[in-house]
DNA sequence: GAAAAGCGTTGATATACATCAACGTTTTTT
DNA sequence: AAAAAACGTTGATGTATATCAACGCTTTTC
């Protein structure tokens, strides 16, 4: 299970990691598995955890007054997952996150990273190439609620992520994009005629 | 001029500056003044160069098809101004940003910040806390612009950054919240009564 | 293998917000 | 000091998208 932690962190970096490294990386991350519906975190909660997704697929929302959730983040394989803020300022976290399919991750306690891993040069780049990552990405979806259209919205979507597509049924995408899953149904419905 | 920076800086370590590095910040930090309405960078540009202001404010938007400005971001003193992924990856910007009111700023160049200055581990440090910010930030307005009325978005930013209300002007602030200057017009009319 | 839950679709109706237009006030420019 | 631009407001109208409701199909649950 380790191994596709170290291939990404790899990937991330200029130099490779150490077999130190590597068997630091292999005391403080914790295999754990959660069943679909399984929540990771819950809202009210601190998130304690940070987690780097082996196999499956998370989803991260809010719920608002009316009970509906509001997707704000899809995971699969290959992703971290967690609440940021939360797991840094120890705050509690407004989100759920929930496994959408069975799940394989590897976990971190808040304790382990900060004593550590937060001085390891190796973690600190690869979590700056990640946030940099994720700073672009939010500034796109911002731009995108902004100006685009929400057929256009789903088009830059498709465009960007083809594999969220197959993997997240169409109402969870709507959630995503900002719409409800009519509005996604029809653009689906009168889009294919292009 | 560049004591702002210092203060700035200083404000975002746990040790802080030495001597060398305000020297080193000195000779690569050059003080420059835009006039209003004078352009920090054009769509289609690449963003080379970086700016902490001193004193002003700069807005940064996109224009779409129909020639309307869209506010992505408004920036006043103590805030980093240029697009991070252009001045990164070297990649032409998509954005405009111009200064708003008169501006002092102090510039870094990319040659100068990747040659002096991203090995220094203050500057990581400040970079790794202002893109942690900046990240919850955007996730934030994703969050409103998913799931808050035109209203809540304002009140929301009223209570987030009650200076920029009197700094900029409705219109702007409209736009920044994705919704058209007549829109704000009437909630603040409206919600006067309470 | 029956029941329930999850998913996508389609139609009718409602609504938040945009657009268009005109006007008065204030600020900036020359 | 006059002219122009920027700004905010208000009213009438338009529209993209939400909401509500019903239905059929598939998948999961027990």
């Amino acid at each position: 299970m380790l191994d596709s932690l170290i291939t990404y962190i790899n990937s991330t970096l200029t130099t490779k990691l150490s077999e130190e490294d590597r068997n630091l990386l292999e005391t403080v991350f914790k295999p754990k598995k959660l069943r679909k519906h399984q929540y990771l975190l819950q809202e009210g909660e601190v998130c304690n955890l940070a987690g780097f997704i082996v196999k499956g697929a998370l989803k991260q929302y809010i719920v608002d007054k009316t009970g509906k959730e509001n997707i704000l983040g899809l995971y699969i394989e290959n992703w971290w997952v967690g609440d940021r803020e939360s797991f840094m300022a120890g705050t509690p976290s407004p989100y759920f996150i929930d496994a959408f399919e069975d799940v394989d991750i590897l976990l971190v306690s808040r304790e382990d990273f900060i004593n550590k891993l937060s001085q390891q040069p190796f973690i600190n780049e690869m979590i700056k190439v990640l946030t940099e990552k994720q700073s672009f990405n939010l500034l796109k979806r911002v731009q995108a609620a902004q100006i685009l259209s929400a057929e256009e919205r789903y088009e830059d979507f498709q465009k960007r992520f083809p594999e969220f597509i197959q993997r997240f049924p169409q109402h969870i995408i709507a959630s995503y994009l900002g719409m409800t899953k009519e509005t996604l149904s029809r653009i689906r419905a009168g889009s294919g005629k292009k």
